[in-house]
RNA sequence: GCGGGCGUGGCGGAAUGGUAGACGCAGCGGACUUAAAAUCCGCUUGGGGUUCCCAGUGCGGGUUCGAGUCCCGCCGCCCGCACCA
């Protein structure tokens, strides 16, 4: 073996040995155990980022792990080619969004391969081919077959000046980013997924999803969000129409002191229709995006129309105010107001001066107790409240809603928090929705005989709005009913339809129709899914949809597509920055213009220091972000799939550092020395070193099983400085083979280099070494000595002691006895193997 | 605003309610070398009267023989909020 290991020679020359043995090809015929390990496929942006190192190293850990542990493994990659980055590209450059992207996603796929990613590239898929896309319009006619697809107005974020509709990230402050136009929502006919139709069934479904993650499980929930409550009408009293109103505290009932309506609701129209001012008040509350965050945290604004309405018990007039954060869309698009147990009522009420009345008390005797500047929204026990003074929360909603069910004017009712999937995006890089419209016929599906519908490629980008509308002959087509001439529907689907079903396609690829069912049957549930947590919700959500969907409608035969899920933390850098003297504005530069000392950093320019800023999430704005390529071609693939698994827990944020790559360079190198001295023929026995090979084996699969890759690594630590201090042995070369074992998953090219003097055939289809379960059990155990709790002295005896020998080795310790100082032990606890712990 | 999460040495972190700081990085000291790099050895939470003692896991309370871990209330940061992917 060289002196030192040349990751420049050595890469490529394993990822070449891999590719032409297809030693990561799925077999679908095989007979193992199977293994589906998939990585949220990345967005092809151009360039690989360390965010996408990280994700990638931590499946292809696992991928390799399954595979040395006798698993048939499936591991694909592909590209979630649509979205909105392609169509900027070719605004701002004059290139083609298809041609943009497949050069995108050439180079990317040439830097996956450079970090020797276990990865079966004959199943790559790109969502922006026909190929792909097109069997997702066939997919999307099934849906609306069954019911499951369907047109309806809803709001959009629409810029006046370019007259397009932007995205919600184009929305900066209200402003469209490229007019700076104030924004407006506007309402289009669009076409949406009954996601509601499954409401019940993603919640419930939740239950069973045992392997994800708690938060994520109960973000799932919360966005579903479920809720009982009480949908009422009240009396006018100076008008005709009821007001049907929807609450989920309906125990609140007599603490309202206003009802308000949304700016779209038919009574808020009925007004404006001859009051200039509700007409006013209702353009107003059109200004602006059509984001949640931004509705909720805008000012607290309302329109008084003069109606006055009954309450229900008693008979009180109470006003009708048309507000601006009553929404149309949940529950009945109208609310009663109750200021002192909701924070919205509260705030509205305090504005305009209505009465602020308390139906809720920690203690009935708080009765009369006043507001702290907010609303009380906890739970208590019902006050002022007639018939329901003393009851608990939960008992008075339900009073409530009985009462209002045997007199007649309201009733139980469940409401969902999760609205149907609008996926209609008025714009030209994406899925064409198989549609026609013909003036005769209507809405007419394309026949799937006609499927895919393709994107034109002759399309320009020089005006805004989307190209599809504009193009000089694609829309026009005759109708596939009348035969007539029609139109083709111009909007594509939302790029969260694509992936929400290509981990389908990955089990198999027929070009007759999307994915076989059998196939499915055999690599589906994926049995670890990997992504970043800000898919926690929607991606995730839609997904679990799709899989049911499809399901319901008899096409496959599973229902949640992830077993487990696992979500990854960012990778973050520091940041380097001087304060321009000018304007006061922090100006950034990128790490390769940084000199870094231990403590300190200076400008390669000018030699002179700046500032290091704090540690956040690498951004193009921020010039913290390092490229791999670069990583790669310093220290090797091996050295960089090491620091993406060292040190931070894989949950969290990984603080990228130079030192840090640097340390797991040095650590390639000593393996590699470390792996010089592999000697089969030494002899003699380690009982130390077998003991701790095996206990490190163990552990170390265990970690690896539960994504715990900075305990693996750590644990490799141990056992490598460990073998590095014994005396050569058999024992020892059976551990330095071991932990070539252990880091080839990691660091797969390292240990085919070493393996390849050391082992047989490839490391990469190696077995996982076996365990003696007799070494994993300690014959010694230290056990604390505490007195109250504090720890005085440890006793290092046999394991299995027994509690009363445990209790006299721990009274006759001089330690103990100075602590104890002569008081009286008055109760000893004793934990066998573990503490002693004398109470005094 | 709403929903979710996180907070432990100079830094990343470890710790089934049971010895806080494993392991790595940085730093300091030493060995080797003409010298440097590389490598190896040692030290490294703070304070003190340094074989020992005290304090200590964002802040304030609580439960427990025992709390980084469980409960309540704050503070700070991060993620999501339905047209970014």
């Amino acid at each position: 073996m060289t002196e030192r290991f040349d990751p420049a020679t050595a890469d490529t020359r394993w990822q070449r040995v891999w590719d032409e043995r297809a030693c990561f090809t799925a077999d679908d015929a095989s007979t193992k155990p199977r293994s589906y390990v998939l990585e949220m496929f990345p967005y092809p942006s151009g360039r690989i980022h360390i965010g996408h190192v990280r994700n990638y190293t931590m499946g292809d850990v696992l991928a390799r792990y399954k595979r040395m542990t006798g698993h048939e493994v499936l591991h694909p990659m592909g590209w979630d080619a649509f979205g909105m980055p392609a169509e900027n590209a070719a605004m701002e450059k004059g290139v083609h969004p298809g041609g943009w992207t497949r050069e995108n996603i050439a180079n990317m796929k040439a830097q996956l391969k450079r970090l020797g990613f276990a990865l079966d590239w004959s199943r790559e898929l790109a969502t922006c081919e026909p190929d792909y896309y097109g069997h997702e319009q066939a997919l999307f006619l099934d849906l609306y077959a069954a019911g499951l697809v369907y047109r309806k107005e809803s709001s959009v974020n629409w810029d006046p000046i370019d007259q397009t509709v932007l995205a919600n990230e184009q929305v900066i402050d209200g402003r469209g980013w490229r007019s700076g136009a104030l924004v407006e929502k506007r309402k289009l006919s669009q076409w949406f997924l009954k996601i509601t139709d499954f409401a019940e069934e993603l919640l419930e479904g939740v239950q069973g999803l045992e392997h994800w993650p708690d938060k994520v499980k109960l973000m799932q929930e919360n966005w579903i969000g479920k809720s009982r409550g009480l949908q009422f009408r009240f009396k006018p009293i100076n008008f005709f129409d009821e007001i049907e109103v929807y609450s989920t505290r309906p125990d609140t009932i007599f603490g309202a002191s206003f009802v308000a309506v949304a700016a779209e609701h038919p009574v808020a129209q009925a007004v404006a229709a001859d009051s200039a001012e509700a007409q006013a008040f209702i353009a107003l509350c059109k200004q602006g995006g059509t984001t949640a965050a931004e509705l909720e945290t805008a000012e607290k604004l309302g329109f008084d129309t003069g109606l006055k309405v009954k309450h229900p018990f008693t008979g009180a007039d109470l006003p009708v105010w048309i507000a601006n954060f009553v929404l149309m869309d949940y529950g009945t698009g109208a609310v009663m107001g109750v200021p002192g147990h909701d924070q919205r009522d509260f705030e509205f009420s305090t504005k305009y001066g209505l009465p602020i009345a308390r139906v809720v008390a920690t203690d009935p005797a708080d009765a009369g107790a006043p507001f702290q500047g907010e609303a009380e929204a906890g739970d208590g026990v019902l006050v002022n409240s007639d018939f329901l003074n003393g009851q608990s929360v939960t008992d008075a909603k339900a009073a409530v809603i009985a009462r209002a069910e045997s007199e007649g004017w309201g009733e139980g009712k469940t409401v969902w928090r999760l609205r149907d999937w609008g996926v209609s995006r008025q714009r030209y890089w994406g899925t064409p929705i198989p549609f026609i419209h013909c003036e005769a016929c209507g809405v007419v599906p394309v026949p799937k005989d006609q499927l895919p519908v393709v994107l034109p490629e002759d399309v320009d980008f020089q005006t805004p709005g989307n190209p599809l509308v504009r193009h000089a002959t694609w829309k026009y087509v005759d109708c596939p009913q009348c035969g007539k001439p029609a139109v083709r529907e111009t909007d594509t689907l939302d790029t969260f339809v694509d992936s929400s079903w290509y981990f389908l396609r990955f089990a198999s690829q027929p070009a007759d129709k999307p994915f076989d069912r059998e196939a499915i049957a055999k690599w589906l549930p994926v049995e670890q899914y990997i992504g970043g947590i800000e898919h926690a919700i929607l991606h995730l959500l839609y997904a679990r949809f799709w899989t049911r969907a499809l399901a319901r409608i008899g096409m496959i035969d599973v229902k949640e597509p992830f077993a487990s899920l696992f979500t990854q933390g960012m990778v973050t850098h520091e940041t380097y920055l001087r304060i321009d003297n000018a304007n006061g504005q922090p100006v950034y530069f990128a790490p390769t213009e940084i000199e870094r000392g231990g403590e300190s950093a200076k400008l390669k320019a000018d030699g002179a220091p700046v500032e290091i800023g704090r540690v956040i999430k690498m951004s193009k704005s921020k010039k913290n972000v390092v490229d791999p390529d670069a990583i790669v071609a310093t220290y090797g693939a091996d050295a960089i799939r090491w620091f993406m698994l060292s040190d931070s827990p894989p949950e969290r944020d990984l603080p990228w550092s130079e030192a840090g790559i640097e340390g797991c360079w040095r650590f390639v190198q000593r393996l590699w020395r470390l792996f010089a001295q592999f000697d089969a023929a030494t002899t003699g026995e380690d009982k130390a070193i077998d003991r701790k090979r095996d206990q490190t084996v163990a552990a170390v699969a265990q970690d690896i099983e539960a994504l715990s890759f900075n305990k693996a690594v750590a644990r490799i630590y141990e056992l490598t400085s460990a073998v590095e201090k014994a005396q050569p042995s058999a024992s020892r070369s059976a551990a330095i083979r071991t932990i070539l074992l252990l880091v080839a998953p990691m660091m797969p090219h390292l240990a085919e280099e070493a393996w390849s003097t050391i082992g047989d055939d490839l490391v990469s289809l190696a077995a996982w070494p076996a365990v003696d379960p007799a070494l994993l059990v300690e014959d010694e155990v230290t056990i604390a000595v505490q007195v109250k709790g504090k720890l005085r002295d440890t006793l290092t005896v046999a394991k299995g002691t027994a509690k009363e020998e445990l209790e006299a080795l721990a009274l006759a310790s001089d330690k103990v006895q100075r602590a104890l100082d002569g008081a009286e032990v008055r109760k000893i606890i004793v934990v066998p193997d573990r503490l002693v712990n004398l109470v005094a």
